[in-house]
Order: C-alpha cells, then structure tokens, then sequence
DNA sequence: TAAATATATGAGCGCACGCTCATATATTAT
DNA sequence: ATAATATATGAGCGTGCGCTCATATATTTA
C-alpha cells in the first residue's frame, strides 16, 4: 500500500518557470486526506463530534442539545456510522452513540487547540461594536 | 473572545434518556473550526497544500504539476488567499505562492501522519484483486 | 391492542462548490 | 507594435450536500 506518495512530475522547463520538480500528494493518497478533513468539514458533525468525544449520547439527546430533529441528527449519525466513525448500542428504543475512531478525535482536538489560542482578524471586536 | 466554548444544554429529562446534560461545542466556534476543515476537504487543495508546505511555486508549475488548467488552479489560489492561508511574490509575469499558515501546515501533516500509518479496510487489496 | 416514544431512511429542495470557458490584464519577447 | 506567456476573474454548469418532510420500524406504556 502507499505506494508511491508523491508525484514529482516534471514540468516543461522551456522558456519558463523556476522548479522543474513539483512534489505533489499522489491523487488517491490526497483523495483519501480530503476525505478525512471532509468529515469535520460541518458545523453540525463538529458539534456531534464535539459531544461524542467525550461522552456518550442518544439521538434524542443530541437533537435537543444542536436544536436540529431528530432526522438532521439521525441522518449525520448514518454518515458517521458508515464511515466506521462512531460505534453504537441498542437499549431499549434508545440507541447510544460514540466516537469510536482517535485518528478523527485527534484530528478534531487539535484544531479546536488552535482556533482556541489563535485569535483571527474577524475575532477582534472593533470598537463600539455591540454583541 | 471566545465566551462560553461549550453550550451545556439542559435535556428535558421527563421519561427520558438518560444524560441530562449534553456538553457540546458552542456554535460559532463550530462554524470556525468546520471551516477551517473545510479547507482541507479537497482533493485539488490538499495537493496545493502539499506542494505549498515545502517549497515555493508559480501557478503555472502547479497546473502541470496537478494536470488541471491555470483557471483551476488560479481559483483555488484566489480561495487560500482570501484565507490568508498563502502569501506571494510577483516575479516579472510570475506570481510565486508559498503556504503561510502554521495552523493549516499542522493539521494537513497531522492527517497525513494518520493516513500513511493507519491503513483502511478498502486499503487491504482482496487476494487475487487486479492493479 | 392502541398510543406514544425513539430512531431510521428515502425523496426532494435549496444552496454551495469545483470545474470549464471566455475574457481581461500585465509582462516579456520578436 | 504585435505576439506570446502568465495570471486573474466573472459567468455558468453539473454535482454534492444538509436540511425538512413523510413514512416506516421497533420498543415501551396505558
């Protein structure tokens, strides 16, 4: 597996440019990273995710907790599951879910690590701003 | 800035569940942290990101490099850019991106790290699967 | 059994997004 | 000046996605 990672593709050095070796990601190997990233690319499975790294929640639970139904909830869940990102129990008619995957929890803590001690152009409240 | 991180919601515990509270990231922090993987939730731009994170290079070699056109590249350049994700040069009728953001870089070689090392069910090639 | 509760899921709507195409601008070469 | 090269950008197309709505299934309660 992994064959090659990256492509150094040449590039025509006729009249042109600088490099004549571009080091690009291999497509499928990129294909796979996006993938990855595209999972926490949602407010709403951010905020799933937030609550189930740490804990383990129902459907029911979640829903009233983001104020979304039960279907927005139940749909996300279905995506997650199908991406082996969360593990789930049957109780009763309840079903508990959990994070079930560190790659996506550590992932997911790290960039909340940043964006809690990086503070962006747009953060600064401009003076007299109101809320 | 970055009031109240987390909404404990109170869940309406009448036959109910069992959590009565949900600890779950507070909305707007959600919105930045998705969208800051948003950024890396695409093929075109991770591989960008990769060519970016090492070394220096024009639009041109990077629409060689990834087989699309100047347009395509152009656009997703323009995208980082008003992220303020890379910075450039221009160089006579050259305009030379690097990647410029510690934050991204990290996160991009974090996921990256998991990929390489944690192979996936459909990575496992059947026997006697073809290429 | 009937009603209520908890979840799952297909259909469909509206919107965002990544690409191509056409076009504009700037710089270099002839 | 004209042509070629390098980049930028608006418009538009096709697709994917996140939500709601309607409906189905399972479990518990009355």
């Amino acid at each position: 597996m992994l064959d090659r990672e990256v492509d150094s593709r040449e590039v025509e050095v006729e009249p042109g440019c600088h490099r004549a070796v571009v080091e690009v990601l291999e497509e499928r190997l990129a294909e796979r990273l996006a993938e990855t990233f595209k999972v926490l690319s949602d407010p709403t499975r951010i905020r799933i995710i937030s609550a189930l790294a740490t804990n383990t929640y129902c459907v029911h639970d979640l829903a009233q907790a983001l104020d979304l139904t039960h279907s927005a909830i139940s749909h996300q869940l279905a995506l997650l599951r199908e991406m082996d990102l969360v593990s789930y129990t049957k109780d009763g008619r309840h079903v508990y879910y959990a994070l079930d995957d560190d790659h996506i929890r550590d992932l997911f803590q790290q960039g909340l690590a940043h964006i809690r001690h990086h503070a962006r152009s747009d953060d600064a409240a401009p003076v007299g701003a109101s809320a």
